[in-house]
DNA sequence: CAATATTTGTACCGATAGGTATTGAAAGCG
DNA sequence: CGCTTTCAATACCTATCGGTACAAATATTG
């Protein structure tokens, strides 16, 4: 019962999302938010409470979202297909013209202000843990002759996320799509699987 | 003639440097500046000009302090040897234990508001004249045999560009030297040269 | 219909942002 | 010394920051 919420939960969140995603964390305002989102301040505050809360829930809405690709990369069957569907993912990701460009995991708070340090500290555990994720994957394949016996699944993981950062901000750099999946030729042109 | 300034301009632009690399361009307030350079509001105004003028000053002194070493790797004799010294020189520079964690060209401002996007742009054009500056080295290099005649120069450039890159966003995120020098084992092992 | 529960819009809060006017202090030069 | 020139310090400016109090509006429930 009460009076119905005018304006649509998720669409909202989205449009959050997006600022957040070019303008980082700090960089977006309230003001930023309300006129974009389409509804003001106190709407705001009732339904996602306040903006640190708003930040964390367009972060879950980005994982679930445009950064699924992950999930679906480490589930490919063969080591190789995994690490290459990340890369491609990355590149497709940061550089699709309906998005901003860049990553919101690299690009929400990678320094700032001590207001915004507990996001610091989200965003970098939300990259050490799909880190993670790799690793266990090429864990998994290395435990299957799927993976050179001499190769060190986290040293490849590592390998592997930081050609994603490093493509992140090639793209918040203005990179086109393009360009990048040279640079991802080249990366797996030496992987060794 | 008249009274002379009572601090160091270098010492003072040194410590509105770190701060910059620490929080970013818009992640610095003016307070964080003066309580640090240990001046107050209006001598900074009068030495260094406003806060974009003042960070200009620091990333000039950044490139020509601790990022000197990119020019030292490019007078490198070998192709190889160039590539080998920029990311190691990299992992060295993010990862030092007397300075912010990071990059200062890829954190300073990766994704602001609109106040900041003139440094932001001119951030990415410095990011874009290290790439080409590796891109002209390389060329140079293919010129005189000193890469393989298939290998694209600005591909290559690019490519450790990328490496670079994500090796900042490693060090931003807390990443240790050891762990980013065996990424570069990795990155250098496949390498075209 | 009245009563209740929830959302909406406006207007506002204290704190802080970047930037400056003004006055007093410290030097060189005659 | 007196005069000029520059710097230093306090205090202040407007604009915006994130966040909220309060009352009008709109729905469900009895």
């Amino acid at each position: 019962m009460g009076r119905p919420r005018s304006f649509d939960l998720n669409k909202a969140l989205d449009r959050a999302l997006h600022l957040f995603w070019r303008k980082g964390y700090e960089g977006t305002s309230l003001s930023d938010l309300t006129k974009t989102m389409g509804i003001n301040r106190p709407s705001l505050y009732a339904a996602f409470g306040d903006k640190e809360a708003l930040f964390r829930k367009a972060l879950e809405r980005y994982r679930g979202g445009p950064a699924a690709y992950t999930q679906e990369a480490l589930d490919e069957a063969a080591a190789r297909a995994v690490v290459e569907r990340l890369l491609r993912g990355a590149a497709d990701l940061t550089t699709a013209p309906r998005n901003p460009g860049g990553c919101l995991t690299v690009q929400g708070a990678l320094a700032c202000s001590e207001a915004g340090d507990s996001i610091r500290q989200e965003l970098t555990a939300c990259r050490a843990a799909g880190e993670a994720a790799i690793r266990r994957r090429l864990e998994h394949a290395k435990s299957n002759g799927d993976l050179p016996a001499d190769t060190d699944p986290a040293d490849l993981a590592r390998y592997v996320a930081t050609i994603v950062y490093g493509i992140a901000v090639q793209a918040a750099g203005g990179a086109r799509r393009g360009k990048l999946q040279r640079v991802i030729e080249m990366a797996l042109r030496t992987l060794p699987l």
